[in-house]
DNA sequence: GCAGTCGTCATTTTT
DNA sequence: TGACGACTGC
């Protein structure tokens, strides 16, 4: 680019920027596809390149698009464009795919034919309503699982297909999915209901085939710029294309070694398609990382090489190789918790804080053992994942009340709001009300108005549950937000119904109903809802921003998540643990074929770590209640070996054998350390090899086994990690559930074998 | 309407 | 093994 006029922002703009991310951001207003390895600066550029457009290339704010995937990327872009330069960037659009969609939508209601008022469903009120459907169609949940057929619709959105487009063709199942399809999007629309997939599907469908509003934004946006590419699925794909037009520029940022959800449908392949649909298209690739150690990079390099069809990067810094790799080897979970535990303890010593320290696994149910663990050595952790805040039930009562009073006929909020608290409305009397709702194609708000004496009894109770949401509504339209909140918690009666309940929970319900109202009070609404009642602004951030995943952010603790919600973070030392095959890569992935995204999973994980990564396995794991033996990831063999130091804090021990019948998963066989390996006897194939004393390397002298189950009479239940010592003086090392690990003389100890 | 009991299920989850 | 949802009996 030219640089004529040293204006010092420009300067000072691409002044940091190392080569590539240079050219990416100074690049001409061409199509561009930014393939940004991990730590390579990816927002970075992003951000940059929006400024230098704005800045350098006078493209006004208006003209710019920007889309991601989850709020926090959008919000974090804003805030690092605005302090980057002194423009305002008001009139910018950057946002998640889902809330530009909606922002559209609540633009052009009447063109999308939606309710003025339409209320989104997140994914929990999407699986309600499709049991409903289920019901009014007479199939059984176990033969149509609701999960399975929300899945169902959801996919059929993604690739835009609506009900009425399908032909009656296929299966009996198939032509019944249709069906349920159908009828739930009836149900949808009579309701003024709209889901996740509906917000693209319908802003989709807007701009392709309203030739005004698609003349309108194909003028307005003139770069598009989109985050975490890889991630696209059909349905945003297609829209990006109409949105862009054939004067739309686009400028795409990803990277296909890190797409981890096309189980969510999600499809690379656009990364790839990407040069056929975008003429002129130019590949820019960022490679160095300023993230990791050079081995953790190597070893993350050479992992993913093994990988098909990529699109091909590799990773490097000019910092240090740093520490290896350490891969511990631990008897059963139990071990491999206390080895993190102790690890992080020699790692606390130093000059690291809690936070600095994360712990990433595969499924969400490895998380307990390492909690226990955690709790035990009182270090504090923190767990991603779970409820999130406007997920909560209480929460979604509340707002229940509130999404009566502005839009009646959305019969989810009726469902939930009319019987909780309990108000003598019962299953009959609404089973009545569905029926009628079916039989006149109305919502049940509307049939309870006019169903009089046909309902008996339960007529007056109703009578008061809709003169109750009618004098909410009445009385708090002209109310801050806060006092709606307020008032509909009092009046709903839901603050005394969650006072009667007892137990811990209770408290939390109720001070997460007071944090509504606060919620309520801070909300400020975003400058483009101008126009929309506060109220429905309100509802629909709560249903876009599902809020915070646990309280304590910020806190100094460590981390654990799975790999999935890993993705975007960094932390100094990461331990990955329940490194075996068929947990990681999980069995199921296997068999459906999807190892290159376990691989790619892999590649996230080893790529969170900044200076120290931590593998490890467990020869024993206790599944779903069954002990069973597992072998060391594939992945831990592909990483290659020069990188990785095995660590055994204990000498001489070996792999134990176990006589218990255990069933075995996945079948990547043994593992056998590469030439590199510092050797360690007894770790190969043959399983009991001797050790340094007369007795087999497994049997502990005096009847026990490594990694037996013993109870003490003290501490409980406990697993038998090593030994020293021999006759009298014979000492064995067990790590009790509760007690933790403690070395008791054998002679004395009196355990007892289970 | 609720508590207790039984049976079933067990990757990952940005919006 | 353990969590959660559906069902049953008062």
């Amino acid at each position: 680019m030219q640089f004529e006029a040293p204006n010092p922002e420009v300067v000072a703009l691409v002044a940091a920027l190392n080569p590539a991310q240079k050219e990416a951001v100074t690049a001409p207003p061409e199509h561009r596809l930014v393939l940004a390895g991990a730590g390579s600066g990816k927002t970075r550029v992003l951000t940059h390149r929006i400024a230098w457009l704005i800045a350098v290339e006078n493209v006004s704010p208006h003209s710019i698009l920007a889309v991601t995937f989850t709020n926090k990327a959008a919000s974090e872009m804003r805030g690092r464009i605005e302090s980057l330069i002194n423009v305002p960037v008001r009139t910018m659009w950057v946002g998640t795919f889902h809330g530009i969609a909606h922002r559209m939508l609540r633009l052009h209601w009447k063109e999308a034919r939606l309710p003025q008022n339409f209320q989104i469903l997140d994914a929990d009120d999407q699986q309600r309503l499709v049991k409903r459907v289920l019901r009014s169609l007479d199939l059984p949940d176990d033969k149509w699982p609701p999960k399975m057929v929300t899945g169902y619709i959801n996919g059929q959105k993604e690739e835009g297909r609506r009900p009425e487009a399908m032909q009656d063709q296929g299966d009996y199942a198939q032509r019944q999915l249709a069906r349920v399809y159908s009828a739930y999007q009836q149900q949808c629309e009579a309701n003024g209901l709209v889901d996740f997939a509906e917000l693209l599907l319908r802003a989709h469908e807007l701009c392709r085939d309203n030739a005004q509003i698609q003349a309108h934004y194909r003028n307005r946006f003139r770069h598009i710029l989109v985050d975490e590419f890889q991630d696209t699925n059909t349905l945003q794909y297609a829209w990006l294309r109409v949105l862009a037009g054939d004067r739309g520029v686009l400028f795409a940022v990803g990277d296909d070694d890190q797409s981890i959800y096309s189980w969510r449908g999600a499809k690379v392949e656009h990364m790839m398609r990407l040069g056929h649909d975008f003429t002129g298209l130019e590949v820019i690739r960022l490679e160095q990382n300023y993230r990791s150690t050079g081995t953790i990079l190597k070893a993350a390099n050479g992992l993913i090489s093994r990988n098909n069809g990529r699109l091909g990067k590799n990773l490097w810094t000019e910092d240090g190789e740093g520490e290896p790799i350490q891969l511990y080897a631990a008897f059963n979970e139990y071990d491999e918790a206390e080895f993190v535990v102790n690890k992080m303890k020699s790692h606390l010593d130093g000059r690291c804080r809690y936070v600095d320290l994360a712990i990433l696994y595969r499924s969400n149910a490895q998380s307990r053992v390492l909690e226990e663990s955690l709790i035990r050595n009182r270090i504090p952790y923190r767990i991603y994942g779970g409820l999130r805040f406007f997920e909560r039930m209480e929460v979604k009562d509340a707002l229940a009340y509130l999404r009566l009073t502005t839009s009646r006929d959305d019969d989810n909020s009726f469902e939930r709001a009319v019987n909780t608290p309990a108000r003598g409305i019962g299953a009959t009397t609404l089973e009545r009300l569905r029926a009628l709702a079916r039989e006149q194609g109305t919502s049940l708000w509307k049939v309870a108005q006019g169903a009089g004496a046909a309902l008996g009894r339960s007529h007056g109770n109703l009578k008061q549950f809709l003169d109750l949401i009618d004098g909410l509504a009445r009385d708090i339209q002209d109310e801050p937000l806060s006092k709606m909140m307020e008032t509909a918690i009092e009046r709903s009666g839901l603050r005394e119904h969650y006072k009667k309940e007892k137990g811990e929970q209770a408290e939390s319900r109720l001070e997460n109903l007071d944090e509504l109202i606060n919620a309520a009070r801070g909300f400020e609404r975003p400058a483009e809802d101008e126009g929309i009642a506060p109220l429905d602004s309100f509802l629909a951030h709560a249903a876009l921003e599902s809020g915070e995943r646990q309280a304590g952010e910020g806190e100094d603790c460590v981390q654990l998540m799975t790999l999935h919600s890993a993705k975007g973070l960094e932390f100094p030392i990461v331990f990955l643990v329940g490194m075996e095959n068929g947990l990681f890569p999980h069995q199921r992935a296997v068999e459906e074929g999807s190892l290159e995204e376990e691989r790619r999973l892999c590649y996230v994980g080893i790529t969170r770590a900044r200076k120290q990564l931590y593998l490890s396995y467990a020869e024993v794991r206790r599944v779903h209640g069954v002990e069973q033996i597992g072998s060391p990831s594939m992945f831990v063999r592909e990483i290659p070996p020069e990188y990785i130091v095995e660590t055994r804090p204990r000498a001489g021990i070996l792999r134990p054998t176990f006589s218990q019948p255990s069933r075995s998963y996945g079948s990547g066989g043994g593992y056998s350390p590469g030439s590199n390996y510092p050797s360690r006897g007894g770790y190969d194939r043959a399983p009991s090899r001797t050790a340094t004393s007369a007795a087999t390397a497994n049997d502990v002298p005096g009847g026990y086994k490594l990694g037996a189950r013993v109870r003490h009479a003290k501490f409980g239940e406990g697993t038998i990690l090593t030994f020293d010592g021999d006759g009298d003086r014979m000492r064995v090392e067990v790590r009790f559930r509760e007690a933790g690990t403690k070395w008791l003389m054998l002679a004395q100890a009196k355990l007892e074998a289970l």
